[in-house]
DNA sequence: ATCAAGCCTCCCGCTGCGGGAGAGTCAAGT
DNA sequence: ACTTGACTCTCCCGCAGCGGGAGGCTTGAT
């Protein structure tokens, strides 16, 4: 009879498992063409063959499978390719971040060559020019290079007092959310778009150098919270960064010079 | 009192969650320095946050953790090296497929310009001189690369008298593992090595044109494959291929040409 | 002494896939 | 018509790793 194809024929020409076939099937995510009502059996049409490819190639880009039937069940070709396009992006996303863990790994694993060199500094009240901004952990980069341009356009022209510089509130690392500011120390801050007068508070900081690309940058990161751990320190508000050297002063990375800075305080019950 | 660092303060020191921390210390992946025995607080070093870094990034790169915990508990550097190294190749392969799934999802969601076109053909018995295999389906690539070397060694100097072919079981595809036979045709096959005389039983074929490179051969074969049910036929008997324009033919993959060949008959209950 | 913040354990959820048990069904050969 | 073996069905469990939430105890600052 002309019943179409049984699940296991079907499963070897698109090269999905019957027992995943099954699944989909129970999702929703590809129906078989007739399903026999006394005994249960799918069967599959042929014209089902190029539908269960895109699911599975769209799997192995590991597009989940909710994502995945929305894709196979938009007819317009553009949106489609917008959904696809989307997730591409992400992998891509993902690249760059398993590149960045490769290059932190091998610095990390590299037996401690320099030793850290921490200096306390205590830096006063200061007023400069920044963008002020609220964002999670992962839109950090984002944001930063939107900002760095709007600061640069409405500093034009006026001479900045020091290097460029950066806050990052501790409920960023630790909530994946929190407040940041770009700013830019200079003698009459200008208020435009974003950009505003803010008032740097006083603080006592302990700050390292780190030397290239911020790829790694969290190794200097755990290095210094070392230190400052023991040194029976602690933490008190956000954490500073002053791009001494940065992309547009030199375009080679292994030349970038980034300063960190933790705001602390000495424990009351050490001496 | 001088306890170490609290979970919490761990955490966000090293950015990994709590959570994780404690699952972690459960795992013995890393255990805190001291854990308060009344309480069951756990209190880390500060010099267990290199440690906590190295896992992290190596997480970030979907490491296992039970490699993870290899990796950390060797102290060997080079076999540290051997180890990362290796879940790098695997990263590298995932990377290929997923290029390969990208390139067919294009070609897959493209309008269907041609029109597939299938020829029947009747092949006669026909010796050749081949390389048997029984391989994995992820090794057919490399197993192919090997024995396509040793089939042209052994070759050198022989005329063939068609163009290289290969066959492949089903059972390759539907199990995962299965015979595979790389051959060319040649009028006087030499037994040397692991190449053999083989005799290829004559078959009637439903024959396909593949056009360009194979990273989306199964879009074809997927097309092939609809093709053959609507015309009520069956498959019978491992697949062929053969390799009409191939990498040595033409370095560009867009030139290369591969003729599908599926063994069919026609279905007893049809005219 | 009080109180919020932080920590504890235990249990369940999620995503996709696979294995296995036990029973029913299909199709080919006798 | 019957047997036989290959398929298929459903249902339940396991896996990796992470997260959420409940309910209760500790900590440490005021």
């Amino acid at each position: 009879m002309q019943a179409g194809l049984a699940i296991g024929e079907f499963a070897e020409l698109t090269h999905l498992s019957v027992r995943t076939l099954r699944r989909y099937h129970e999702s929703g995510l590809l129906e078989p063409a007739t399903v026999d009502p006394s005994s249960g059996y799918r069967y599959y049409a042929s014209s089902q063959i190029p539908t269960a490819q895109v699911i599975h190639r769209l799997r192995e880009l590991d597009v989940p499978l909710v994502e995945v039937a929305e894709i196979i069940a938009t007819e317009s070709p553009e949106v489609r390719a917008e959904l696809i396009a989307a997730h591409l992006q992400r992998l891509e996303a993902q690249l760059d971040r398993t590149h960045a863990a490769v290059i932190s790994l091998r610095q990390l694993l590299r037996p401690d060559a320099e030793k850290l060199r921490v200096q306390l500094r205590s830096l006063p009240e200061r007023v400069v020019a920044g963008i002020r901004g609220e964002v999670d952990h992962g839109d950090v980069l984002t944001w930063y290079d939107d900002a760095i341009v709007e600061l640069d356009e409405s500093l034009d022209g006026v001479a900045p007092v020091g290097p460029l510089g950066g806050c990052y509130a501790n409920e960023l690392f630790s909530a994946g959310h929190g407040d940041v500011l770009l700013y830019r120390p200079v003698a009459e801050p200008p208020v435009r778009g974003r950009v505003s007068r803010v008032t740097l508070p006083s603080v006592e900081l302990a700050t390292t150098l780190h030397r290239g690309p911020h790829d790694n940058i969290d190794v200097t990161y755990g290095r210094l919270g070392m230190w400052v751990v023991d040194q029976a320190l602690a933490v008190d508000g956000p954490i500073h960064e002053t791009y001494l050297v940065g992309p547009r002063d030199d375009p080679d990375p292994l030349a970038w010079r980034t300063e960190i800075g933790w705001p602390i305080f000495r424990l009351s019950s050490q001496p």
